[in-house]
Order: C-alpha cells, then sequence, then structure tokens
DNA sequence: AGGTAAACGAGACGGTACGTCGCGTCTTTCA
DNA sequence: TGAAAGACGCGACGTACCGTCTCGTTTACCT
C-alpha cells in the first residue's frame, strides 16, 4: 500500500523536481537585464550565461524571450496586490502610482509590444489594466445604486476615460503622470455624471 | 524592345530610371506583408526579396524595419489629412474613423512599441493623437472665452480623458470603438467642465 | 581481506540486485535502433525511452552510445564462438559468413568509426579480425612445419591479404563478398607461397 | 550588346562573388582543427571562431562537418595526383606512401566512418582506393594479354587482396605498413597467379 | 518481521553544438 | 553611376543529446 492512498495532498510527479534556486537566478538575471537594456534587448543567451544556467533549463520553463520577460516583471508583484479599492479615487492614485515606476513602464512597454492576439497580450492587459477598470465598475455601480450617479450614465465610457488618460500620459509622455490626474479625471467625470441637482422650485 | 526607342528626344543621365518604382515596390511589399504579418515579423529580408529589390535600396532610403514600417502606414496617409474640425464631436469621430482601421491600429501599434525616445515615436504620437488633441484644445479654449466652460477646468486632462478612451478601446480592443464612444465621452466630459447653472435667487 | 577471499561462493552485494530485465531491454532497444538509424544516430535518450529505462540506468553499464553499441552488437554473438577452425579456407569463409550480415557490416562500421586509440576500436578489431587472423597464422605455421609452405613466406603478409581483401569489400561493396572470394584469395595466396614443386633432374 | 555574347566562358552570376579569403581561412582552419583534435571532435563551431568567419558562411559551402572535413582533407591535393604508375610495385609503393601520412590515415577514417551511401563515401572510395585499384587492373590485363599470367586468374580478388592488406594495416595498424608490404604481397600476388612453368617432359 | 542499501523510473540540471534566421555592411556586375 | 544580387561577420534563435544529479520507489539481503 502506498502512502498516496492516504494522502490527499499534491502527489510529487516522478522526476528530479525543479532547481528553484535555478528558476530564481534566472528571474533575478532577466529582471537586472531589464533594468539595464530593457525587454528588446533582453535575450536568452545573455540570461542564460548571466544566470550561470543552460539555455534549455530556460525553455523549460518559459517558451520565449517575451514570456521570460512577463514572467520576471509579473512575478515579483507578490505585493500585497492592491487589497481592492473602496473608492474611485484611491483606485485610480494607486494606479497610477503602480504604472508610474520603472517596473509599471515596463508592463505598459510589454504590453505594447506584444502581438495583440496573443496570451501575453491578455494578460499583461488584465493585469495593468482591465483588473482595476473591473474594481472601479464595482464602485460605480454601487454609487449608481445608492443614487449618487446617474442611472443612465455610460459607465463604460466613464471608466475608459479615466483609466484612457493614464495610459495616454504613460506612453505618450507628453503631459505629467500623477496623483494630481486621479484627482481632476475624477472631479470632471463625476461632475459629468451625478445626478442633477435640480433647483428647488 | 527597350523604351528608349520611343524616347528619341531627352537623353536621360547614366542609369537611375528605377528609382521612383523601387521606392514605392518596397512601400507596397512593406504595406502588404504588414497586413498580412504584421510589424513584428516584417523583416528587410522579406521585404526585398518581396519587392524585387536589393536590401542596400532599402536602407539607402529607411535606416531600419520600424522605419520602413512608419513610413509604408504613413505614406499612403495622402488623404486630405483633416481640414481641421470646427467642433470636438466632429473632431473625435474622425479620429475614430481614421483609427478605426487595420491601418489605424497598426498606427497605433506602432507608436505604442516605440522606443519613446525615437524619431519614430514622435512622429507617430504627432500624427496619430497629439495633433488632434491640439485641435481640440483651440476649441476648448475658445469654448472657455465664450463662457461655456468653466475657466478653472483642466482642459488637458479632458482632452487626455477622451482621446485615452479611445486608444485604451484601439489597443485592448475590451470594448467596441466607433462614434457613439465620442457622443459618451464628450457628453461626460461637456456636462463635467461646463459653467454651473446656478439657480436663480 | 575481505570475506569474499574465504567464502567460495558468490557473495552478492548488498541491496536490490540489477534487474536482468532493464538489462536486456537496454540492449535490445539499443539493437533494434542500430537496424533502424544506424549507429551515428543511436543516442542514449532515444535508447532509455524506448527501453522504458531511465538514463542512469544505461550510464550504469556502459560509460557512453559507442559502448553500448558495442554490447548491443557483441552480446548476442552468444553463438558457438566459431570452435577454431582447422583449414584457412573453413576460418575464412566462416569470418566471411559472420561479417557478411547487417550486424557484419554494423561491427566493421563501428570499428570504422571508433577513435583508432581507443579501448572500443581494439576491443572490435581483435573481435571481427585479428582473432581469425591469430587462428589463420597458427594454421600456416603448421604449415611451415609441414614443408607444404615455404619456410621464407611472409606470412604476415598472406593473411593481411586474405583478411584486408575481405575487409576492402565489405567496406567499400564495390565487388561481391561471398564464400568464393575465399576460394579464390585462398588459391592465389597458396600457390603464392607453397613451397617450389621443383622438376625432377 | 554586352561581351557575353561573344565569350562563351563561364559567365558569373550576379552579386558578391564569395570571397576566397574566407573559404581558404575556414578550410586551414578546419585542416588543423583535424590535425589537432581528429575528425570527432571538429565542430563547425569551432572552426568559424578559429577561421574568423561566421557560421553561416561555412554553412554556405558545406552542408555539416563531414562534409568539411572531407574538403579540408581532400582540397590540397592539388599534388600533381600521381601520373599513372607503370608496374603494380611502384603503384602500391606510390599509395602505400601516400595513406601512410596523417592525412592518409585521416582520410582512410573518414572513408570507413562516412555513411556508406552518400556522396562522401563515394568520393572517398574513388579517390583513395578506387582509383588505383582501377590502374592496377589495366596493368594486370596487359600481363595477361602478354602471358604472363594465367588467363584464369581472378584478377578482381588479386587486387583487393594487395589493396585489402594495405587498408587493413593502415586501419588497424596492428603491423606496420611501408613499402615492404607491397613487394611481399606483390611477390606472393605474382607467384600465385602466374602462368605454370611446367617441367619439360 | 524490520532495517538497510543498492538499483530503479523519472526527469531536471549545466553544457556544447547544432543548423537557421535576420541584421546591417560590403563588393561585384550590369544597365 | 545607381541598383540588382548576394556573400559577409555577427549574434541570437530554439533543439538535440550529452553525462550528472536528485528525487521517491522498489526489491532483495541481512539481521
Amino acid at each position: 500500500m502506498s502512502k498516496a492512498e492516504f494522502t490527499q495532498e499534491f502527489r510529487r510527479p516522478a522526476g528530479r523536481p525543479k532547481s528553484m534556486a535555478s528558476h530564481s537566478a534566472i528571474l533575478k538575471a532577466a529582471r537586472e537585464m531589464l533594468e539595464e537594456v530593457g525587454p528588446a534587448r533582453l535575450t536568452i543567451d545573455a540570461v542564460a550565461k548571466r544566470a550561470g544556467v543552460g539555455k534549455p533549463t530556460i525553455y523549460r520553463s518559459w517558451a520565449n524571450a517575451q514570456e521570460l520577460a512577463m514572467a520576471a516583471i509579473i512575478e515579483p508583484s507578490s505585493q500585497p496586490e492592491a487589497p481592492k479599492a473602496k473608492t474611485l479615487e484611491v483606485l485610480l492614485v494607486d494606479i497610477i502610482e503602480r504604472l508610474n515606476t520603472k517596473r509599471g513602464r515596463q508592463m505598459a512597454l510589454m504590453l505594447a509590444s506584444s502581438e495583440p492576439d496573443g496570451e501575453l497580450f491578455k494578460a499583461f492587459a488584465n493585469r495593468v489594466v482591465l483588473r482595476g477598470r473591473q474594481d472601479g465598475l464595482a464602485i460605480l455601480e454601487a454609487q449608481v445604486a445608492s443614487g449618487a450617479v446617474r442611472a443612465d450614465a455610460n459607465l463604460a465610457a466613464v471608466l475608459d476615460m479615466m483609466f484612457g488618460a493614464i495610459m495616454l500620459r504613460l506612453l505618450l509622455g507628453h503631459e505629467t503622470l500623477d496623483a494630481s490626474l486621479a484627482k481632476s479625471a475624477l472631479e470632471i467625470a463625476m461632475r459629468g455624471i451625478q445626478k442633477d441637482e435640480t433647483c428647488p422650485a
């Protein structure tokens, strides 16, 4: 009788397990190279050499340089993962702060440079923008329910305007991107969709 | 039979009859390949072979594949060049219509994926977004002057919200992009920045 | 001094004994692959997978693919091992018959393709050619002693001529290799070294 | 009208011609590495690096390491090419002298270790052995015609015995290979096939 | 019966070399 | 004299095997 019959838990697959040391050395090397030379110059050969690892070891975990780059950028986001903000302003400021870093710009760049049909693109789009948009939608819907926002407001458009403004400034850099944008955009948008305060008769 | 038999007169100087033909053959090949395989797979070798042209001939006119791609996308924009719109709605609808094509999406993609410091980037940014934004700014400023819009409105934020919403949908494709977005965004934004209609005392 | 010196019987080393099933599965897989793809394409990975065996199990018994190939070719030669022929013709015919098979050609190929200084080479050389040559030398020396062959005959040359002819045809394939070659070569060689039949005075 | 109409000679194809400097640098590097590490360790990567050449440049001229090795061994044989010997002894001694060098042994080894169906094999076989065998056949046939050799002698067997003895010693190295072998083998063989000197009745 | 130790399957590891692709530059020949 | 053709040095690609190394499991022996 094998132990397995009694253990509910995950049964490790046969064979030598993946070396966590190698795995993290690769990610570390990739992250450093992203900082130093950017995603376009991130080559598997260089990462392998820098991590002291054979190329096949990299390919065993990632299919190409882009996937590796994505992993290197995303993985360390073991950060608390934004505990779901309560207000739109907090949400927007948080997103701005997370994007307006070197890594944030890299994420946006990866998003932009990946094939628009690929998994990579979707993963990034979700992680960078759409998840926050989802949270924002929930907040807005609550405000609709509470009567603070007009029922016929085009919430999708509102959200895209706010998140779009952030992305636009991040990508184009034609205007500074900081928390004040969140405040301005929110003010404009909320004024645009709040319930009319009718004048007292 | 050579052409020369018919052109008696005007003896052309030795050897450059091909120039315009090659040039446009290259652009044509590049455009086709952009359609077929996307900008990432647009290689100089392939374009040269497809255009029946030597690689150096390409390099004589463009420094690398990205510049060629830009040229291939932009050049045929011999379209009337948007004769300066009078209202924001016309402006936005026009931009949406121009971007919401395969070529438009490609332009946005090239913009997003090019190095943010390069000439290419600036050229695209200007051509795709900033010029329209400039026109929009003029219109908004006129409305401020006319008193329709509050004097303290953050016009830059408003413009980025409207153009950002368009770019976001174009790049992410999570919501449909059409003229109705212009209408909604404009409605929200204008309501957000219009002068308060104070109630009569 | 180990106990083994005193115990007559075979003392099995502690632990799980080598699995005969695996051992022969490996050899079988190796033999099949030799047939199918030849010695150059015989890879340890493929043999392991085909035999349903881990690579270390192979390396526990053979140091590399060549040794495995040698073993795979030689092992099944549990054939009676040529009970030492009595005449040169029987010897030669036997060698021709043993070489002139797929396995024989593979043996010659292995011989040829192994490093000329390695153990493998010597093992093959011995097994394929030199052992038979040794037997032939004994026979010829007996004939010298009996007076049938001239005492000053260069026996080494004679043997190399006969065996060399066989090898040449085996490797080059420019002429058919069969028992008739043994007959012809022997006839020529023996006539070349037999004692002159002087004419009676 | 171009010169080509009048010149029968080879018309050089358009484009940059193959660089003779690179070509010979590659062959030189390959030859040196063959001397130093043998054919098994002759890798394209190493040859490319040593010759100061890109790998594709090598692959443009040779399909793999074996072909390159063959070329490296054969090419410099711009030697006078053995002006067809008149006697068997001269022929054999010449072959022994040409084979009994490092390069000769390498040629024989390449011959023996190449796939017996490939072009490579045939080219080597011809160059190394069969051409000489052809010449030998002509000489023997002349001797048959002159009556010095018995008409029913198996000439093919005789030739294979002589050339085989040489190849055998070259490959196996179990006996020294020098001109004396030619003498011994020839003596044995000729005695074996000469016309019987019948005793006077 | 229980312990112990070798051999097992599986498979990931650091490497080396493979043969290909695309770059951007160069050299030639032709028109 | 400009342009086609195409070879060049370079460097990264992704794959195939190498021979080694853990793993957890199995199988026999020796207490």
